[in-house]
RNA sequence: GGGCGCUUAGCUCAGGUGGUCAGAGCAGCUGGCUUACAACCAGCAGGUCGGGGGUUCGAGUCCCUCAGCGCCCA
């Protein structure tokens, strides 16, 4: 034991011990009621780490810490989020390139040295390589980090959702899935990012909050023989000019009696003579704007469902670089009374972007005289892509979904089965699932993530036969199409006829991030280790994944095993920053854990975090952080005055055990310690760890306050004393339910404390239980006599005396049961207050006198 | 527009099933080198628990309503 213990030091010793040790392997061998397993959230390798990691992650750790050590074999394993969107941007700006599928791979290729002003071109293995290169040093970054915290993280159980373990497990879930009949693949409207050139999913959509303005255009309506129809006319108004041409309808809302009469006719779009039908359907709001809508292919989602539900044909205009796109006007569905006309027209729009193009169309609408009026400025809802820039469009093409319309119901009973922490996170869940409208895109037209499993037969005129996908056996998983060969051809065979092609796209990332408890369980790898850890107990996460992750996860385990993927989820908050502002990396104001943890140590951060309730949005606060420094200082400090007063010449401590605790105060300290034990270990069993640090604490604070004040005397004393032999048991017994009590959230300080006296880790030590220290012990007793021991300091103070000065005559009155607490503890009491005389008087006005002796 | 959460001392927050629940820590103030701890200790002061209404013998604690803040979804 040292003589001037500090916490400087213990992260690094600690934390290198506990690896070579093994502290937290996972126990294969235990059954699977034994086993605790987590589905830790992989966190997004792509630089930059978070403050919001330190904070859910020590969450979970502290539940795992606890689950350890109540016996249960803790399978915590840590995966890393490194396909994707996010870490092809790292790649492209750090290293300055960009990727090029057209490319062939160069043998010779080299990142270039400093980032070029010009983005260089590079294959996409060559592409694919950087990525992996540069999140394997994020990931090293991050595995610091996690042991710098002290995550009880078992290492030899890590995965990466690009590794091979993740593609395959990707791959064959893809396979059932496609087997199953819950996966297909369609030609259909997609939300697409211009900037990105990729298809986004519902999940990553977000609405914000942009400038337009209301055109009102004049349609002519036309009669039963499709000519005009004498002056009559209908205008509506509409965001999007620019799509006049590939309107396709206009609609208003089935009960509207100033459009009723045209239902069933038709109208021709101004300037492209295009026959329209006038329609009726529920979702055209006769409160926006002129109460009937053009539908147009595609301008937003609701035109796609007016587009589906109402049967209409499909005139494309916005390609998927954002740019109006040629158009045959006169032929193949493009319609229209004057086919050189609209040709002319949009000769004026063809090959500007959509930007561009309604400026033009404008301009030759008001010179048609079909726009009426001025366009009216609005501010309205546009749909992005979260990482987005510009809107997204709706174009169609060829995409792989998931099948999740039909499982609605299925889903929503997952969601009311899984135990929810805290309970009314479970609303996130339901109102995701009940407002979806479509089902999952997954497929993503990326580079750096795991490849659809298939490819397509070539026929022998050359054209693609994309319903008949060739798929390989799972025992050849994972494979890259764009490298590998299908089953019964040879690679000359690639992009002939006759021969085939493989799939061009990479899956959506919560395609394989929907897998980790699969990914990190072994299944199918790993039968064994899957069948003692899946489903899992616990998915710990944030509250802003739950549409995405969550459900995604429970999407994946209900197809595949028709069970869900955990049995309860815990929800942490997010961190605010200091002023309660949410932190973005636009606004600048993102912490950056490591020098918090350098500053204040990992103990103090971990006590920080495990201050915030679950699911409480919790600001970053190095006040807490000090206080929890302070914590820590204290227990090494506390811990020395009783191993101190406990241990033998020699160090070592005998183990005099319940037995030896006669004194009715000590009895008393270790009766409320066990009911705090209880109430710890029930909010524990609840995920509640931040009330079971709580009441750990404030016990904490009073046993140093008042207890470890009282027993001095008696600890200090003759070492054969049956009185002196009680408070050193006492001491011993209660030291070391405290110090497993802290072990979740202060790791690196229990340890050490634990080191001085104990052998093995205090993290494999038994969770304290009452039975441990249930004396039958009369809690009142010490808080009678702790009472009497602050109105002395009272005294003290007041007088502006020293807490030495001692006490003439200490006159105390209550009832019978101070009385009687005071009889047992009053010695104690003399000695902790310096008292001389203390008289005890019963009587019913309470109170306590104190007569200071003179200075 | 819908859903969810929050509103308790200057600040950050606790307050499981309504009855010493009006609390903690920080900050503030006043004292004390007390042999575990001056990166410490002792003590003090601080709020009509967002407004209004209701249920109840009794409500931060349950119900309704209003206001503000935040998040999610349209």
């Amino acid at each position: 034991m040292p003589d001037k213990p500090a916490l400087e030091g213990l992260e690094a010793k600690w934390s290198s011990r506990w690896d070579d040790e093994g502290t937290y392997a996972f126990d294969r061998g235990a059954p699977r009621e034994r086993v605790f397993s987590i589905d830790t959230p992989p966190p997004t390798v792509s630089g930059s780490l978070h403050v919001g990691h330190v904070f859910s992650y020590t969450h979970t750790d502290a539940v795992a810490r606890y689950q350890r050590m109540s016996g249960k074999a803790v399978f915590y394993p840590m995966g890393w989020d490194d396909n994707g969107l996010p870490t092809e941007r790292r790649v492209q700006n750090y290293y300055g390139v960009r990727c090029d599928p057209a490319l062939p791979r160069d043998p010779a290729f080299a990142p270039p040295a400093e980032p070029a002003r010009d983005p260089v071109p590079v294959s996409r293995p060559d592409f694919v390589e950087l990525c992996l290169a540069l999140t394997a040093e994020d990931e090293r970054a991050f595995e610091h980090l996690w042991r710098t915290l002290g995550l009880s993280v078992d290492w030899h159980h890590t995965y990466t959702t690009i590794g091979d373990r993740a593609q395959r497990a990707s791959q064959r879930s893809f396979l059932h899935l496609l087997a199953g009949g819950h996966a297909y693949q369609q030609v259909a409207p997609t939300l697409w990012d211009v900037d990105f050139a990729t298809a986004v999913s519902q999940a990553e959509l977000e609405d914000r909050e942009r400038p337009g303005a209301y055109h009102r255009l004049r349609f002519r309506c036309l009669d039963a023989g499709g000519q005009p129809d004498g002056d009559a006319h209908v205008d509506i108004e509409t965001t999007r000019p620019e799509l006049l041409p590939a309107c396709v309808a206009l609609v208003a809302h089935p009960d509207d009696q100033r459009y009723a009469p045209l239902f069933g006719t038709s109208v021709a779009t101004p300037l492209f003579g295009v026959p329209v039908p006038v329609l009726g359907h529920p979702l055209a709001d006769p409160e926006k704007g002129s109460g009937i809508a053009m539908v147009c292919t595609f301008g937003d989602t609701t035109d796609v469902v007016w587009w589906r539900e109402l049967d209409l044909p499909t005139r494309t205009v916005v390609g998927r670089d954002g740019r109006l796109e040629p158009v045959p006007w006169g032929r193949d569905g493009w319609p229209s009374a004057d086919p050189a006309a609209a040709a002319a027209a949009y000769d004026e729009l063809a090959g500007r972007t959509v930007r561009q193009a309604q400026t033009r169309i404008v301009e030759l609408l008001a010179g048609s005289g079909d726009l009426i009026g001025e366009p009216r400025p609005i501010t309205h809802p546009v749909k992005f892509f979260e990482k987005g820039e510009r809107p997204l469009e709706i174009v169609s093409s060829r995409q792989w979904f998931v099948r999740t319309q039909p499982l609605r119901e299925r889903l929503l009973a997952r969601g009311d089965e899984l135990r929810w922490h805290p309970a009314y996170m479970a609303h996130r869940y339901r109102a995701w699932v009940e407002g979806l409208t479509g089902d999952w895109n997954i497929s993503r037209q990326r580079f750096f993530g795991v490849p659809f499993p298939v490819w397509y037969p070539v026929g022998a005129d050359g054209t693609i036969d994309y319903d008949r996908p060739l798929t390989p056996d799972e025992s050849r998983l994972p494979v890259d199409p764009s490298v590998d060969v299908p089953d019964g051809y040879d690679g000359s065979q690639r992009g002939r006829p006759g021969g085939f092609v493989g799939d061009p796209d990479v899956m959506d990332t919560w395609a394989t991030s929907s897998l980790t408890p699969q990914i990190a369980g072994g299944w199918e790898d790993d039968p064994e280790l899957f069948s003692r850890v899946f489903p899992m107990d616990l998915r710990p996460q944030g509250h802003d994944i739950i549409r995405t992750w969550l459900f995604s996860t429970v999407v994946r385990a209900e197809l595949e095993h028709g069970s869900l993927p955990w049995s309860d989820t815990a929800i942490s908050g997010w961190v605010l920053d200091p002023d309660r502002k949410k932190m973005s990396k636009s606004k600048g104001n993102v912490v950056t854990p490591l020098p918090l943890l350098e500053r204040h140590g990992a103990d103090a951060v971990r006590y920080w975090a495990a201050s915030g309730r679950p699911g409480t949005d919790t600001a970053v606060d190095e006040g807490q952080m000090k206080v929890g420094r302070r914590l820590a200082i204290k227990v090494l400090n506390a811990s020395r005055f009783v191993l101190g007063r406990v241990a033998g010449t020699d160090g070592s401590v005998p183990d005099a055990g319940l037995a030896a605790v006669t004194e009715p105060l000590d009895r008393a300290m270790l009766a409320r310690l066990a009911s705090v034990v209880g109430e710890a270990t029930v909010a524990f069993d609840g995920f509640d760890y931040a009330r079971a640090l709580e009441r750990t604490e404030a016990f904490f604070w009073s046993f140093c306050d008042d207890y470890l004040e009282l027993v001095k005397g008696r600890a200090y004393g003759d070492g054969d004393s049956p009185a002196t032999s009680s408070a050193r048991a006492a001491l011993a017994l209660a030291l070391s339910v405290q110090l497993r009590l802290f072990a979740p959230f202060l790791p690196f300080v229990t340890e050490e404390v634990w080191s001085w006296w104990r052998t093995g880790s205090v993290h494999r030590a038994g969770w304290p239980s009452a039975d441990e220290i249930a004396a039958d012990g009369e809690p009142a007793v010490l808080d009678a006599v702790a009472g009497v021991l602050a109105a002395v300091r009272r005294a003290k103070t007041s007088a502006k005396r020293s807490m030495r000065a001692p006490v003439a005559r200490c006159t105390v009155t209550g009832d019978a049961a101070l009385s009687g607490a005071l009889a047992v503890a009053g010695t104690d009491l003399r000695d902790a207050g310096g008292i001389e005389e203390l008289v005890v008087l019963e009587g019913t006005e309470p109170g306590v006198e104190v007569e200071l002796a003179p200075e």
